[in-house]
DNA sequence: GTGGTCTAGACCACT
DNA sequence: GTGGTCTAGACCACT
């Protein structure tokens, strides 16, 4: 019954908030450091959890400047089917 | 007949604005490229100034994060012997 | 004159402390965290000095576990070059 | 996998063209921060290519005048070992 | 106007 | 949760 995992969790979460229009253009999204913070979990778990929302096309990371939402018209098939999961 | 180097007259012109109350308290104040710009005088010239006003204690320079306006109270007799230069 | 930069103070300080054999063996020292809190510097002034100490092959580093002091009997020609400096 | 830094390509391109004999002799290299612009990367990472050049005995750098092509003769132990690497 | 040091704060790779 | 890389942008030391 593996219970859904705490960075995919994460992931749906941010992943409606972008959807949702939050964050919009080439925002930038709070740090690994914050969201672990806020959702009380490890880096390493919001670090996963971006690594899928980048899979999905909607954000993008920039070493040593952060995390960006990526413009709407990106959105590509692999992040369709992978929101289906 | 030497006339007044640009380096004194900058500081001269940092230290009215100092002593009238810009740049209160801890206030930032620009940064040596933005004076050496604005002023159209070298880097090194500005720097000249600030070492005189940090001589006043006019202000204080923190390596990597800038130059701060230092508190009116803080004013030593070093400073008044040097601006009746 | 050239002052001793910040991160050549604390490799001294830390070498200091190697040499007179606190840290024996492959014990573990303090994190560059926890150094930057200890010392009031910068991470990266940290790992400046970290470099130093590793060049003179008293400390070694893995990635994700830690800073460990090295075996006395590794002393190299690298190091016995270095600390003439 | 741990990709390739991007001080380490640099490095390595600059190494190519020192070893293939541009700037021949004591030419002066470009300076950091037209390198910086032309690789698009940071100051700091022009500095690390630099500091592992430096290392090979390939360049030396004089603060105030620049980055300066080490006569080929002047290999040393230290960089023979370095670039087995 | 160059290279040297330093800061603050991101993300990355590994454990 | 550690060390590794990287950024942007300050001031410092020297020429």
């Amino acid at each position: 019954m593996t219970r859904e995992p705490a960075y995919r969790q994460l992931a749906r979460t941010l992943r409606n908030a972008l959807v949702q229009g939050r964050y919009r253009d080439g925002v930038r999204l709070p740090t690994e450091a914050e969201l672990a913070d806020e959702y009380k979990v490890s880096r390493q778990t919001v670090r996963r959890a971006f690594h899928d929302l980048v899979a999905d096309g909607l954000v993008h990371r920039v070493r040593g400047r952060g995390t960006f939402a990526t413009h709407a018209t990106a959105v590509t098939c692999a992040s369709s089917a992978r929101s289906t999961t």
